[in-house]
RNA sequence: CGCGGGGUGGAGCAGUGGUAGCUCGCUAGGCUCAUAACCUGGAGGUCAUCGGUUCGAAUCCGAUCCCCGCAACCA
């Protein structure tokens, strides 16, 4: 089965905090390991979102240009996702020629199809410098409550809404000259075309998206979907087609194409199919260059079409993001996708996460509340922190990082239990059973837990309920304690050689399944345990079931042990605060 | 009345009409191969507030308070 999982391009301005990875790009990772590992074949795409005004707005806060910003952070955010081990086909960025193609290509067809139309809006207009401002770019006094310097959709002080034109005096914040609202032709999509389809795409969802999700976006659409305009006035951006749209009837065309850019929220989402593509395009060899400027990975026996995954009505699109996004995926994609009318795949599920925070606040590095993402993982380990997010994600609602729980989490359940384990039986069978796996074979008890769990974690999981996937692995890992006590190994060796022996061959089959399961969520850790018993990595084989237990047969020598996972020192995670970016007071 | 979610022991949550539960933490004792797991017992909640329906409400109804997200040109 082809799967691809589509992950929110997050915006390259240099923010990627614990809460990002937590929100949605390491549940997105999870995910995909666990197909890969069911055999399915896996595109998973990705990349940086280059323009728009969070992109310009950091360019003018570090005095370089928009595309240095994107270099800059671009290679840093490959970086974290690197360590992380997020395990991208691709991850590319918008500011490709390929990218730049495709959304050109799919802006003409929607329309030509009609989805795409022209409209009139308001815009700030500088006489002074003759062009139009964002209103980002816009500032002014606040008419009620009189206070200066305030963006024209919000007053920060009194907290008041404003209408358009409300603000006094506007103007632009860049180069200070007067602005005036005046009237600009914009492209706007429309949904009245493809409003039918859209609903029933939405309805026969139901029972694969959570509720809140679902429930959300039917919200939408009872208030009715606006046309939303889909050009801007910036200097950053990719270009409208302009070429190509002047060979559309004069009724298509706007009057002015000056300075008019595709607005960005458009054009990265169609990132997820020019994301394939360009995959694609790598594997086969038409496009080598700037192979240090993504990830790239091609699994053995996978399709190398991109088409196998966007034009197969049986392949399955996952798509992860935080929920600010909610929107554009659950109505605004698909109906660019149906408005194509050239048979694109559906997202199947839309995985939206809500918001991990910090200590019961927003992250926010301006404030100096944040955690540096790629420290944090230097400091205690990249599968401490995934494990510890993993058993946070805040799928349903809101998450908190604290470091209270972190450490307990990592000192209670990685070290006190999981690691606790997986070093009593080992060190028990090198001391007792000279490193060899001893005769014996397995209980019904051991069976079918193994059993169980790996259908109970991968059912979960298959869900997109990752948080109770986990929970249920750790409760295996209870179960594995909880035999090896009540089996007392340490007390049957002294007089029962044999039998002791028969209690840590299953124990040791049960650590070959840990390291099937804990592949997913702590690849790492899955890679050290196959390596510390001498035994194959759990593996990716597209079309083979890897989700499975695999015998250890007895007589096979394990390997040196080695301490997986380090108990925290409260008082050194206080210290180390201060270097993640948090401020202590 | 813009849309949506939430308020249950210290923390995280389950519980949609019938004696208030789970996991973690805390605590006393036992056991001890181990990076201290496991076993037995214990403490801890006026289920946000007020009112109503009912023989009976965490659960249904009404009102109120509080928290969060989205929306309005901020993916």
């Amino acid at each position: 089965m082809k799967v691809l999982i589509a992950i929110a391009w997050p915006y390259v301005n240099g923010d990627l905090h614990v809460g990002h990875l937590a929100g949605y790009l390491l549940p997105a990772d999870i995910f995909a390991r666990f197909q890969r590992l069911l055999g399915r074949d896996v595109l998973m795409v990705s990349g940086s979102d280059c323009y728009g005004t969070p992109i310009t707005v950091q360019a003018d806060k570090e005095r370089v240009t928009p595309s240095e910003i994107v270099e800059k952070y671009h290679k840093l955010d490959l970086a974290l996702f690197r360590q992380y081990a997020l395990s991208y086909n691709l991850y590319t960025k918008t500011a490709t020629a390929n990218h730049k193609e495709i959304a050109q290509e799919l802006f003409l067809e929607l329309l030509k199809n009609g989805v795409i139309k022209k409209g009139v809006m308001q815009q700030y207009y500088s006489v002074e410098d003759k062009k139009f401002f964002p209103d980002r770019y816009v500032e002014g006094m606040c008419p009620h409550c009189k206070a200066k310097d305030q963006r024209s959709d919000q007053c920060e002080a009194c907290g008041r809404w404003l209408e358009d034109g409300e603000l006094i005096n506007p103007a632009s914040k860049l180069t200070g000259s007067k602005v005036v609202l005046k009237d600009t032709e914009h492209y706007f999509l429309s949904f009245k075309s493809v409003g039918k389809e859209l609903e029933e795409f939405v309805t026969a969802r139901k029972d694969e998206w959570k509720k809140w999700v679902w429930a959300e976006t039917q919200g939408w659409l009872k208030e009715g979907l606006r046309d939303r305009a889909i050009t801007r006035d910036l200097d950053w951006g990719i270009d409208l087609p302009i070429e190509e749209i002047k060979k559309f009837p004069k009724e298509k065309q706007l009057e002015d194409f000056e300075g008019k850019k595709i607005y960005v929220w458009l054009e990265a989402v169609m990132g997820y199919l020019s994301g394939a593509i360009e995959w694609s395009r790598r594997v086969s060899g038409d496009i080598k260059d700037d192979i240090s400027e993504v990830i790239f990975n091609k699994y053995e026996k996978q399709s190398r079409s991109w088409r196998d995954f966007w034009l197969n009505k049986k392949a399955e699109h996952y798509y992860f993001m935080g929920q600010d996004n909610l929107v554009f995926h659950t109505l605004l994609w698909p109906a660019m996708l149906i408005g194509s009318k050239r048979g694109y795949t559906l997202p199947k599920n839309v995985v939206v996460n809500k918001f991990m925070n910090y200590e019961g606040k927003k992250f926010s590095k301006s404030r100096n509340w944040t955690i540096d993402s790629k420290k944090i993982a230097e400091i205690y380990g990249v599968d401490p922190v995934r494990y510890y997010m993993a058993s946070n994600l805040p799928e349903n609602k809101e998450a908190n990082f604290t470091w209270d729980s972190f450490i307990s989490s990592v000192n209670n359940e990685l070290v006190g239990n999981l690691g606790n384990f997986i070093h009593r039986v080992l060190t028990f069978v090198e001391k007792n059973f000279r490193s060899e796996v001893p005769e014996g074979e397995l209980s019904n008890e051991v069976r079918f837990e193994i059993r169980d769990t790996l259908s109970d974690s991968g059912e979960l999981i298959q869900k997109v309920r990752l948080v109770e996937g986990l929970s249920r692995i750790m409760k295996f890992v209870a179960f594995a304690n909880r035999y090896f006590d009540k089996e007392a190994v340490w007390k049957v060796v002294k007089d029962d050689r044999k039998k002791a022996g028969e209690i840590l061959y299953n124990c040791l089959q049960i650590i070959q399944a840990l390291s099937v399961l804990l592949y997913p969520y702590m690849p790492d850790s899955s890679i050290r345990l196959a390596n510390m018993l001498q035994i194959p990595e759990a593996k990716v084989e597209t079309g083979k079931n890897n989700w499975r237990y695999r015998e250890i047969k007895p007589g096979h020598k394990i390997g040196k042990i080695e301490v997986i996972y380090k108990k925290l020192d409260p008082e050194e995670v206080e210290a180390n605060k201060s270097k993640l970016g948090t401020k202590v007071s």
